[in-house]
DNA sequence: TCCCTAATTTAGGTTAACCTAAAAAAGAGG
DNA sequence: CCTCTTTTTTAGGTTAACCTAAATTAGGGA
């Protein structure tokens, strides 16, 4: 049993294709792995083959290969891993989709779970796959939680104070005449559907959740 | 000339600990850089020449090493990329020294210029380093400012983005219901006598000068 | 200066990750 | 059911990054 962070980039990278490639529960074929990852299927055969001697893959010759059960779980964690990095680097950081993926596409390869964790709970849930159903409160593990966290993943009713504010300069200095600037106190009075309603000593303000994502608040 | 993104992981690995045994211009040793990275001697000489051969470092057989200009601009971006992965990882996520310093010395090798810079943006002047509280000075994105003003300074048949309302709870309620909220696009139709009709999502709408102000419209 | 030891390099081996070219198996059409 | 084409595998080569063991060089002490 290959145990997780002893897999080569180039390993999870042919578990992370072979489950995308994967159509329900039919085996994947050597020449289509080849034409994703843009290697020869001489060599998708070779690692495929020490794939299936790790027991991340059911390889039978001439006739592809389909995830095992330890092979699902890697493509799920490097699957997360991408995920939580494309979001902190497009919605935090503002980097363009194309290079974020790229960038968040060698990053997967080697984060921790530990850092994987923090880096979920400082994004918070994915607004793009909350369902209206499930009012999801987003739970901040006392031990587990990040010391600062964006304004888009606090709870309703915390109270903190803003760290630093990361856009540009004219919405900055808008944001900063409402009383949101490094150092001043603030409380989420409530978020509704993407909507933040926050108060300050200057008032009250709803924003938008990509602004929220940019301030950065201290417990 | 090697450029920075063509060398391999051990390659910047072995420019950094150059870097960091370097002291006052002497030539470093093989021994002491195979101590540092806890490699065979043997490999170190064969890298090293290889760095030679690159131009990053000079190399003389039996005498040691030193980085070259470039070798110490690699060193440079290195260790800055190093830093403030080490600063996101504890000042931000709280990951424990140890485990960031670790997480870092992996992931600094995948960054790429822009998602440095951004992430540096990020961050701010390290406290530790610059005594000036809290004074951060936001690094203007350069290319795609965004224009923001309040709704009351729009012109006619201009389409916006919400970016942010400042008001007290009633009036965002009613606004919400309009379809006026912060993430919402909107057309100012018209503005006759300090009145300001917009069209929303939900329909249009009229709203006096007053309350346009504390609307802020982003291009 | 000459020798001895410690440092360094060379020589040669291994593995993973790539390649090309050739061989073999699968599968579709007649 | 037998070709013929396409797919896949095998065989064999390369390079970087590691290794060990053997050869070489540097530099200090008698």
């Amino acid at each position: 049993m290959a145990s997780m962070d002893a897999l080569s980039e180039s390993a999870e990278m042919m578990i992370k294709n072979i489950n995308e490639l994967a159509a329900d529960d039919k085996r994947v074929r050597t020449s289509d792995l080849a034409a994703k990852t843009e290697l020869k299927p001489a060599t998708v055969t070779e690692m495929i083959q020490r794939l299936g001697d790790l027991g991340l893959v059911d390889y039978e010759a001439y006739h592809g290969v389909h995830l095992t059960k330890q092979g699902q779980h890697v493509a799920d964690v490097i699957e997360h891993r991408f995920n939580i990095l494309e979001r902190f680097l497009t919605e935090i950081l503002g980097v363009e989709t194309t290079e974020a993926s790229e960038v968040a596409c060698r990053m997967e390869h080697v984060l921790t779970r530990d850092v994987e964790h923090k880096l979920t709970t400082f994004l918070g849930v994915d607004p793009k796959k909350e369902s209206e159903l499930f009012c999801h409160k987003i739970n901040i593990d006392e031990n587990d939680s990040p010391k600062y966290l964006p304004l888009s993943n606090y709870s309703k009713g915390k109270k903190g104070t803003v760290k630093l504010i990361f856009e540009d300069e004219e919405l900055s200095k808008i944001l900063n005449e409402q009383g949101i600037r490094p150092g001043n106190k603030i409380m989420l009075k409530n978020n509704d559907n993407n909507v933040y309603s926050v108060e300050t000593d200057k008032g009250n303000f709803s924003i938008d959740r990509k602004t929220a994502s940019k301030i950065i608040i201290q417990n």
